[in-house]
DNA sequence: GCCAACGTTGGC
DNA sequence: GCCAACGTTGGC
C-alpha cells in the first residue's frame, strides 16, 4: 500500500466537488507530466490513500483524503481536440497518458496549510523529507512516506489507521 | 500579476 | 546530444 499527495487548483476541481460527484468518484484526467504519469501507471494500487491538496488558492494545503479505487487507463481526454488536455500525439494505439480514479474519503477538521507543512517539514522535523514543500517542487503527484501521511492527517483531526 | 523553478521542444 | 527558447506551475 502506497501513500500520495495530489495537487488540484480548487477553482477547477476542489475535494468538496470530488463529494459531490457520484459514488464521491471521478477520474483524476489531465496529467501531463511524465514523471507524474508514470507514478500513476507503475505505482499506483486500489487502495492506496491520496492527500488531496489544494493549490494555487489562498491559503494552499491539504484538505482532506481520498483513495484509489481504479488503477490507471488510458486519459481520453488526451484524444479529444476539444478538451483543454488535448494532446495531438496522442492516439488509440498509443494514448500516451493515463487516468485513475479516486474517491472522496475523509475532510479534514483542521485543513492543513503549506505553511504549517513547512513549520513540519525542517530539518529534524516530523515531516522532514517531504517532497511538497521542496523549493520549486512542482510536480502534481509525489509519492508520500507513510509516517508523514500519518502525521499530516494527526494534523488535520483524522486518525489515519481509521481511515477506510 | 510577478517570477523562480522546472519541463519540453526543436534547431543545429 | 546540447542548449536556447519557450511554456507551465504555483507560491507569493
Amino acid at each position: 500500500m502506497n501513500y500520495w499527495l495530489m495537487k488540484s487548483e480548487p477553482d477547477v476541481f476542489s475535494l468538496d466537488d470530488l463529494k459531490a460527484c457520484k459514488k464521491r468518484t471521478e477520474p483524476w484526467d489531465g496529467i501531463r507530466n511524465y514523471q507524474a504519469r508514470n507514478f500513476m501507471r507503475d505505482d499506483m494500487k486500489v487502495g492506496d490513500l491520496v492527500l488531496f491538496y489544494h493549490s494555487n488558492t489562498k491559503p494552499p494545503g491539504v484538505a482532506g483524503i481520498c483513495k484509489i479505487v481504479r488503477e490507471a487507463y488510458p486519459d481520453h481526454t488526451a484524444q479529444d481536440p476539444k478538451s483543454s488536455y488535448y494532446d495531438p500525439k496522442a492516439s488509440p494505439d498509443n494514448p500516451r497518458w493515463v487516468m485513475v480514479d479516486v474517491q472522496w474519503v475523509a475532510e479534514f477538521p483542521n485543513y492543513v496549510s503549506l505553511d504549517n507543512l513547512k513549520q513540519e517539514s525542517e530539518p529534524g522535523g516530523p515531516l522532514e523529507g517531504i517532497l511538497v514543500t521542496r523549493k520549486g517542487s512542482r510536480l502534481s503527484i509525489t509519492p508520500v512516506e507513510k509516517k508523514h501521511f500519518t502525521k499530516v492527517c494527526k494534523m488535520g483531526g483524522v486518525k489515519a489507521s481509521e481511515l477506510k
